[in-house]
DNA sequence: ATGGCCAATTTTATTGGA
């Protein structure tokens, strides 16, 4: 199973490379975020025509998150169902061949002293504890814009972002806890070395300088992670034209 | 080559993104 995660920065604007992308690359499960749209704007035709199914959650202007599968999508669900404030589209979780799929976009933070930032910490605990209540036993991944830099491999220049809403202690404490949990970050099962990002800034060049941060993860239950024979950043969808900002992030499960 | 922001809406400014 090839699976990949991808902030698109919004879906219709993204269609066309979308399309082009999922031909070339040809994933069996893609999880989405930013769509910017509502489930009435989502172009289901065009996905399905391409030979996809999606379930989406979607919310207008802002956030938005879907799973794309090639095979049914089973026992789909949104928002963390723990009681909790559910108006911001983050979260969509759905089964794909028996393995529960995840996708979700943690929220940006803005500022270290804006409401924004207190939000996503909350955000991360509600997100921490609905993986608690996974069956983390079997095959399971979650995907998606995590808005975090684990380490200083995951950045190119540490001090411009260093205490900063993406990348501080606080965060990497939290992303590592995931990881306490036992959720393996697929990528690095794969790849030591820093340098590798899935963002850049659209601003002063960020692409052509390299100046990037990792902050696209995707995770997975050691079930699922143990068969994975490859995981790479797709950034060849950060060149040409009308590009998102992120690039796809990929990860290939099962023996042979 | 990969190029000095982009997308949606509240649209000719503003908001959010990261």
């Amino acid at each position: 199973m090839l699976l990949a995660t991808w902030n698109v920065n919004s879906i219709r604007a993204r269609e066309e490379r979308l399309l082009a992308w999922l031909e070339h690359r040809c994933p069996d499960v893609v999880c989405l975020q930013e769509l910017k749209c509502t489930e009435e704007q989502f172009p289901y035709d065009a996905i399905t025509a391409a030979g996809y199914q999606a379930a989406v959650h979607g919310q207008k202007t802002y956030n938005g998150v879907a799973i794309l599968a090639k095979s049914p999508i089973e026992d789909v669900s949104t928002g963390f169902g723990d009681g909790g404030d559910e108006s911001q589209a983050r979260v969509i979780s759905g089964t794909v061949e028996d393995t529960r799929i995840i996708s979700v976009y943690v929220v940006n933070g803005k500022s270290i002293d804006s409401d924004k930032y207190a939000l996503k910490l909350e955000w991360l605990d509600r997100l921490e504890r609905f993986v608690a209540r996974q069956d983390l036993a079997a095959p399971l991944a979650i995907c998606g814009d995590y808005n975090i830099v684990p380490d200083e491999r995951d950045v190119e220049k540490k001090e411009a972002w260093e205490g900063g809403v993406l990348y501080n202690e606080d965060l990497s404490t939290r992303f590592q806890r995931l990881l306490d949990i036992g959720l393996v970050d697929t990528f690095r099962r794969h790849h030591q070395e820093g340098g590798l990002y899935s963002w850049w800034d659209y601003r002063m060049l960020g692409f052509p300088k390299n100046n990037g941060l990792r902050i696209d993860h995707l995770l997975a239950t050691p079930a699922l992670a143990d068969t994975s024979t490859d995981a790479y950043i797709d950034r060849d969808q950060r060149k040409g034209q009308k590009p998102s900002d992120h690039a796809p992030v990929l990860a290939e499960f099962g023996l042979g």
